[in-house]
RNA sequence: GGGGGAAUUCCCGAGUGGCCAAAGGGGACAGACUGUAAAUCUGCUGGCAAUGCCUUCGGUGGUUCGAAUCCACCUUCCCCCA
């Protein structure tokens, strides 16, 4: 099977600019491509997860990878698929974002001087050098504002508003994608589908300039049975930062996926061979949750490792299963100053644990009935769980998906 | 540059002097039912030492016994004209 056939295979192409150029490229090894990051937070989120993959699956059969990293377009926000303007970023955060990025990636994507070995660059280094005058001069002429206002990425800002800044994104993109063509053999663009009109800039834009060809390839967004973006949870991006989504509770992401969207995020984000996915494709009822496990599980051991993957399937597997033991279970540690009197209350407790955000969300979710101590439900609201109770641990569950281990050091 | 309109809690959106921690919807969360799914139904949704108290209706000042609501200035956004 050749790389082309299996990322169709697995649902992730969604345009391409010269089919058989493309294929001829990427199947040969032959494509110097690149992705772009926007640094918009200090972590890479299970949405850029698919891009991540891709890439690693080019490198694999030969291709040399770029990542980019967007230090000088967050400068400018992308405006695609937003209504709103994003929130303007200060030089440092996006220098300290970028650094981030850098760390996370480098577990994927095979870096280095090597051929095949996949190298990264920061736009910073160029964009922000840019006289204006020139550029306009140099590229500006190129871009035909006409078209540019019927791109998909700005239309939807058309009827809430568009700023001048926001609408070179493209530009900046463009530039980007034709800086790289001349200095770094950059010969083709992948990203998002979203990212489809933007990547078209560039092409256009070496095609013009140039006079050359260049290519450019989108992946289809990953999205759930409503059409909605996947990766995010109460509005909060699921990060690959364990810091800031604790592995358990990236597994369990994964492990909640709906019955309709398991297969499709199986074939996309992992790397299980395609005869095996074929296999599990009609699972149904009870056996759909093997796949839902096995999709978790994948994805948990990619970005946290086989051990902390292992750790939170048995957590999972304690938590869910008939005899609820919490060994594996996310754990909070006191100390003595979070005592009151001998004792914690429960509601104090829950907080510390990060399982209810106030004691008001405390309170309220106890009063329905939906905390229970060591498997025990807490029917007092003012109950105080005792010193030696906490020295030896207990085990805090809210609602049923939620668990933490809480012990006294 | 001129004219008109808007800013309300996570989001949309009602509220135009006290009855407002603020209708309604969405989302989120909890409960029931399940398969850790979906759908459905119920509850709940600012904070706290909780029959009470404190903070919140873009910002800053003001009027008033009392302001989301009235006035002034500022900020941001939208629409029309140039």
């Amino acid at each position: 099977m050749t790389l082309y056939e299996e990322l169709t295979a697995r649902g992730l192409i969604a345009q391409v600019t010269d089919e058989q150029e493309v294929k001829d490229l990427i199947n040969g090894g032959k494509a110097t491509f690149y992705i772009g990051f926007d640094c918009t937070a200090d972590s890479l989120t299970a949405g850029h997860f698919v891009a991540l993959t891709l890439m690693k699956r080019m490198q694999m059969a030969g291709n040399r990878p770029i990542a980019l990293i967007g230090g000088g377009t967050t400068m400018i926000g992308d405006p695609s698929g937003r209504t709103d303007m994003r929130k303007m970023l200060t030089k440092q955060t996006i220098d300290y974002n970028a650094e981030c990025f850098k760390r996370q990636m480098e577990k994927f994507i095979d870096f280095g001087e090597g051929p095949g070995q996949a190298m990264m660059v920061n736009n910073a280094d160029w964009l922000l050098e840019l006289n204006y005058v020139e550029l306009l001069r140099e590229v500006g002429a190129c871009f035909s504002v006409n078209n540019m206002l019927r791109a998909e990425c700005y239309k939807q800002r058309m009827e809430k508003g568009l700023s001048f800044l926001e609408f070179n994104y493209m530009i900046m993109q463009s530039y980007d994608f034709y800086h790289m063509f001349q200095t770094l053999g950059c010969n083709m663009q992948l990203g998002g589908n979203d990212q489809w009109s933007n990547m078209l800039g560039g092409t256009e834009l070496i095609r013009r300039k140039l006079g050359k060809d260049a290519y450019a390839m989108t992946v289809n967004l990953l999205t759930d049975s409503q059409g909605k973006k996947m990766g995010k949870t109460a509005g909060n991006a699921v990060w690959l930062d364990p810091n800031k989504t604790s592995p358990y509770d990236f597994y369990q992401y994964w492990r909640n996926v709906g019955d309709e969207d398991v297969m499709k995020c199986i074939r996309m984000l992992t790397f299980l061979p395609m005869d095996e996915i074929e296999r599990m494709d009609h699972w149904k009822d009870q056996k759909i949750n093997e796949a839902k496990e096995i999709l978790a599980y994948e994805l948990t051991r990619m970005v946290h490792g086989e051990a902390e993957a292992d750790k939170a399937q048995s957590a999972a597997r304690a938590l869910f299963g008939a005899g609820a033991g919490g060994d594996d279970a996310p754990v909070t540690e006191l100390s003595e100053a979070d005592l009151t009197g001998g004792g914690m209350d429960v509601k104090a407790l829950l907080v510390k644990a990060g399982l209810c955000k106030s004691n008001s969300e405390a309170r309220q979710n106890i009063s329905q009935g939906g905390v229970t101590l060591d498997g025990e439900k807490v029917a007092d609201l003012f109950l105080v769980v005792p010193e030696e109770k906490l020295r030896a641990g207990v085990l805090l569950r809210r609602g049923k998906k939620s668990y933490r281990k809480v012990i006294l050091k």
